[in-house]
DNA sequence: TTGAAAGCGCTAACAA
DNA sequence: TTGTTAGCGCTTTCAA
């Protein structure tokens, strides 16, 4: 690879005025920028990021990091990081934890290494003690200790929405499913804030939560709504659990949506040009991803960010529930 | 962040030393060992890698371009690339082409300019002139001009496949569905083996292949099978297309897998712990990863590797073939 | 076994 | 407007 200074000898040139060929052109003289651009392509010049770096202190690149990579809400959040992050020319290192605070704690010495800029993390690990307030890091979800910033969809209106709408759908007895997190994080909400609603409007409700890590979850479904033979409305944890809840349903001889509607929450997609996989609360994945970059690059250019950002979800109908209007 | 001349300082040692400590330590005297441990706990040293890069003109990172991360069959594809790639002590920086051009050249430069070891890349557009063999570069599914590595499963195989599992399921008659590609890859391999097989075995067989991008497939579809009432088995050259195909089917009254039964391509899953969606022959997407990376490993370490990689797919069983056994 | 020092390719301050 | 040069933090050669 050609240097700098190959760059400048043969243009006839200091290498300074390289440096300022390739980053401030303006403040070069007409013929001088001629002779310096003809060099560049004569030998396929390309400024060697490390040295820029090093120099620099300025990586423009910020990690990942998710427990998979091989799930549709990651992935669809990751497609918007990436996209997003690009938009400010910044590159994506992608990392799968596996929820192992381990690789978690790799990627945070990275920032100190100057490897990356900063962290964007979907973390359920331990990993408190370990994030600090002054590093660059972006948490979606997930309340730290310390005062680093966060990202989460509004999981309390997501809980009140499913209500709300299927009562609207005409059910006169709710239900929630779901697994009881091992670490706390805003997800919790979902369960209470239906819960709560259905109350309030003087719906009869119930609800199964079942302790991660779940197995057996199809026998205790199935246990929970013949015990429950009046539930027609039903909000899952996710869509993941209401795909399962729907089986279970139809393994009993349910008709979905006839007999029971169920509502779950995501709003996952196979892929972008694809339909949701049912009735959905939808988290706004696209907004999430672009407040995180944004909240990320201010903290990385020691700019104001508010600590806190929690953005509406909204309401898909798929093909689980009824269709009103 | 404290630097290595700090740690030397402290240590009462040079930063050769420190050098030493942090790439052979076996190298050092115990005492010395010693002391340098000592000040690089307490002034929490990390190296910078970017320094260190520059010195050695190696990343430890590898890029990998693929249409979209937001999709099935990609994201399984890169949690495996990413897992191997931690194995192997790399890390991964994700790109998301959408078949841009332009975006998958930038990484190619990056190769260039340092800032990546190499890149694995699933590309279909046209940047045949610029992947020299000369650069570490693995390509999926695509062969390219130059003699670049490329790493495959065996499409061939997989419509051979689909054809003797409809014919053993009872099929009379079938048919082969798919898009035209506009560039040419592996994957139309499928196509061709599959009919072929049909023929070698004397079984009737159709074909419709709608040139992409694909519109109106829906209305193409139905009035294909409308026009051939005997078709009872059905090969799509992917998972979505055979999904969709599903769909047309259900909407004309017929029955999957009762009526005709559908194998589709690819084996793609929600996530890991998740079911295949359809009946499907599986490409070997782990295997696939595995030898991506050791090639583009070897070819970083000017190690010789084989050019052509191709990999057997299998038959998995899900819900839209007959059971047989 | 260790220290001193050159140099990786770049940026930016300073001088001209 | 431009050339010269110090120095970013590290590795490695050479000499001790």
């Amino acid at each position: 690879m050609a240097t700098m200074k190959d760059v400048a000898n043969l243009a006839g040139v200091g290498v300074g005025t390289v440096s300022r060929y390739v980053n401030n052109p303006d403040s070069l003289k007409e013929s001088t920028k001629v002779k310096v651009e003809y060099a560049i392509n004569k030998l396929d010049y390309q400024p060697n990021e490390y040295a820029r770096g090093l120099k620099l202190n300025k990586t423009n690149s910020v990690a990942l990091i998710i427990p998979s990579i091989w799930h549709p809400f990651f992935s669809e959040f990751a497609y918007y990081v990436e996209r997003t992050l690009e938009n400010y020319g910044y590159k994506l290192l992608l990392c799968n934890s596996e929820n192992n605070y381990k690789k978690e704690l790799e990627y945070i010495k990275m920032v100190q290494q100057n490897k990356v800029d900063g962290i964007i993390g979907i973390t359920y690990s331990d990993i408190d003690k370990y994030v600090k307030s002054n590093m660059p890091f972006v948490s979606i979800d997930r309340h730290f200790k310390e005062d680093v910033t966060y990202v989460t969809s509004d999981n309390e209106q997501a809980g009140r929405l499913a209500a709300t709408q299927l009562i609207k759908n005409g059910c006169k007895s709710l239900a929630y499913i779901g697994g009881i997190p091992v670490y706390e994080s805003e997800i919790t909400k979902r369960a209470s804030s239906f819960l709560k609603e259905a109350k309030e409007q003087k719906i009869k409700f119930s609800s199964l939560e079942i302790p991660e890590p779940i197995d057996q979850w199809e026998e205790k479904i199935e246990e929970f709504i013949l015990s429950h033979p009046d539930i027609d409305g039903i909000f899952t944890i996710n869509d993941y659990m209401g795909l399962d809840v729907k089986q279970c349903l139809e393994n009993l001889g349910k008709k979905v949506p006839d007999d029971i509607q169920i509502i779950g929450c995501d709003g996952i997609k196979l892929s972008k040009d694809r339909q949701v996989i049912m009735s959905t609360i939808k988290q706004p994945v696209e907004e999430m991803a672009i407040k995180s970059v944004q909240s990320l690059l201010k903290i990385i250019n020691h700019l104001p960010v508010e600590k806190r950002i929690v953005l509406p979800v909204t309401y898909i109908q798929g093909d689980t529930t009824k269709i009103k209007d």
